[in-house]
RNA sequence: GCGGCCGUCGUCUAGUCUGGUUUAGGACACAGGCCUUCCAAGCCUGUGAUCCCGGGUUCAAAUCCCGGCGGCCGCACCA
């Protein structure tokens, strides 16, 4: 890329191939296109619906997690309780010479020294203010700064064609699930530790999405919250991943400038204290194992702490696992945020509805406690119409306080109101106390769908013999099975469609070709990354047995046509490998 | 959003500087046919571009000018 001959990137070769072969290309391109916005084809759909799937084996079925889908619009209350109308905003000043912008607050805390939660504090006209006092010139240009102006960046509507109801369209599909905790936590049963996952389209109106799959302005995200108790935070599966490596960038190393990747178990990361969630740690494990089935070996893959003021707003800590891709370097692919209580306490404060879960306690407390019980027949003649008042009040006070003052004084004020002892009863009695209600913790990994497709498609990209090949892990190529006569005459393309037909109704993802030379059929084949290529002989006529084509060595069994559903459907789960499926066979 | 470079069939590109010689040419890909007994062979035929969109200058615009959209790189942004 130095000199003048421009090979270009894989990210070029990429988006190129997924244009021409249909996986995915720039939504409304007859209009011009519009950036941030990306619409899948046959294949690009296919492989996504399989990546999702392979999540959900990871990550819903071993772990009985419960699966959702929540609206995309929500009313503006969800995000000004989550906290994103606040957060989802930046301050940012435009130089008024070179035109050069920046966020305000950001300015203010690197000349003004003001802390960050200060700066966050500031109002647009405070910002003014104190970048005026601090006499804050364009670090570039040392001009003078325009009016600061919020850039909002979540999708605002109106919900209702007349009405002013504002609509935010979901920056992420976790509140979906925070919101309706009440039920969901009941359709658990009301045991925890459980998840609940929602894999669905979110939008954020980025200000210059261009990474293709990478930013989108509507995209795919992955959410999945898992509540647990944070008294008991134990993770039952942490002794199946506490051997697993991971790769970590701690947030201590990037504070020193240092690059350094510590390497550790999952087990030895928890014991130091790097990551601070169990849960958090086993889903981390996980994350690592899905990106390595999806074809990116772990050395490609790592986990970067992000620094206080790079978490999100809700996070106490959070990791970004990111894959290393040929043109930006490391790419954030999920997102694990350990997201304590934070949510579920906002709805609560903002809705007012009770978002505690009911612990039992293993034996009930007993103590004792103290009644006061108003005598309305001795209240009544004394107060008269204020009497139901007095006697709520009442019932207000500390029956102890209301005790200790008429045993000291022989009465109690209760504002005006002189308080005797024949005025009220007190007792005391023994409560049995069940359990108690708490907030539940929260750990959240968070994928981008999009960009799993991207690296799936990145790391099967290879090159053989001038040939690009998309060599794509068996369980998740789109396309699963290419059927091709030999030659297309003597019944050859007949027998062959035959051949296709039996395997669709098997249910497996199949092509049929007879266009150009059989050589061709391979190259286009490989080129969208089919695993194995069945191909329709002369001797097939005779004994009904055919050829099998390996995608990425290019070798050859051969075996009965009989046989083909069982051995595929082995193939593809992974039971069986590709010599299992015939005899070797040269062609 | 700013600055630089750029935008011609699906892809790569010729033509743009110097307006007319172009029904915008080629290659690859694609489709049909012939051929073809295992890795992009060959031959024939065909589809396919109002030259990103809109406006202007001109007798005449792919070509010059302005605006918009889009792309790449850098800055900023990415909770």
């Amino acid at each position: 890329m130095t000199d003048g001959t421009k090979t270009p990137d894989k990210f070029t070769i990429i988006n190129e191939l997924a244009r021409r072969r249909g996986f995915f290309w720039q939504s409304y391109e007859i209009y011009g296109g519009v950036s941030g916005f990306v619409t899948y084809g046959f294949l690009g759909a296919k492989l996504k619906q399989k990546i999702e799937s392979k999540l959900r084996e990871l990550f819903v079925s071993k772990l009985g997690i419960l699966e959702i889908e929540s609206p995309v619009i929500s009313p503006s209350k969800v995000f000004e309780a989550s906290g994103h109308v606040d957060h989802f905003k930046e301050p940012m000043v435009e130089c008024q010479k070179c035109k050069k912008r920046f966020r305000a607050d950001h300015l203010l805390r690197e000349f003004a020294k003001i802390s960050e939660a200060e700066a966050e504090k500031l109002s647009l006209k405070e910002l003014k203010e104190t970048m005026e006092k601090n006499e804050i010139r364009c670090p570039e240009c040392s001009g003078t700064f325009g009016e600061p102006k919020y850039f909002l960046t979540m999708f605002k509507t109106t919900i209702g064609p007349y009405s002013e109801a504002v609509g935010y369209g979901r920056p992420e599909a976790a509140q979906g699930i925070f919101v309706e905790f009440r039920r969901l936590c009941e359709m658990a049963r009301e045991k925890l530790p459980f998840g609940v996952i929602q894999i669905g389209h979110a939008l954020r109106n980025e200000i210059s999405p261009r990474q293709g799959l990478i930013r989108l302005r509507e995209f795919t995200i992955i959410d999945l919250e898992f509540f647990f108790d944070p008294e008991e935070s134990d993770c039952f599966l942490l002794k199946n991943v506490e051997g697993e490596t991971l790769r970590l960038f701690l947030a201590e190393n990037k504070l020193r400038g240092s690059e350094e990747i510590v390497e550790i178990t999952v087990k030895e990361a928890l014991e130091k204290g790097y990551i601070k969630a169990e849960w958090q740690a086993v889903f981390m494990a996980l994350a690592k194992k899905l990106l390595a089935d999806l074809g990116v070996p772990p050395e490609k893959q790592r986990f970067i702490e992000k620094l206080p003021w790079e978490r999100a707003h809700y996070a106490l800590q959070s990791f970004d696992q990111e894959v290393y891709v040929e043109r930006w370097g490391w790419v954030e692919v999920s997102g694990h945020a350990y997201r304590t209580d934070y949510d579920l306490k906002r709805h609560m404060k903002f809705s007012g509805v009770d978002m505690r879960v009911f612990k039992e306690y293993e034996k009930p407390l007993e103590r004792e406690q103290a009644f006061i019980k108003p005598l309305m027949a001795k209240l009544g003649p004394i107060f008269k119409t204020e009497a139901a008042e007095v006697a709520e009040m009442i019932s207000g006070v500390d029956p102890c306080e209301v005790a200790s003052s008429i045993k000291k004084d022989g009465y109690y004020m209760l504002g005006e109101c002189k308080i005797l002892p024949e005025h009220v009863e007190i007792t005391r009695r023994k409560v049995k106390e069940q359990g108690k209600r708490f907030f539940p913790h929260v750990v959240e990994p968070s994928f981008g769908s999009d960009r799993l497709v991207y690296v799936a498609l990145e790391y099967a990209y290879r090159i053989k013999d001038d040939r690009a090949i998309l060599s794509f892990p068996r369980d998740i190529a789109p396309m699963q099975v290419g059927v091709y006569p030999l030659v297309s005459k003597d019944g050859l393309p007949e027998k062959a469609l035959q051949v296709y037909r039996m395997l669709l109704n098997e249910g497996f993802i199949v092509e049929y070709d007879e266009a150009g030379s059989i050589g061709r059929r391979y190259a286009r084949a490989d080129e969208i990354g089919i695993p194995l290529g069945i191909t329709v002989d002369y001797e097939t006529l005779k004994d009904n047995t055919v050829t099998i084509r390996d995608r990425d060595s290019w070798k050859q069994v051969r075996t009965r046509v009989i046989d083909l559903p069982e051995l595929l459907h082995k193939y593809f789960r992974w039971k069986a490998n590709f010599e299992d499926l015939g005899k070797p066979f040269e062609g």
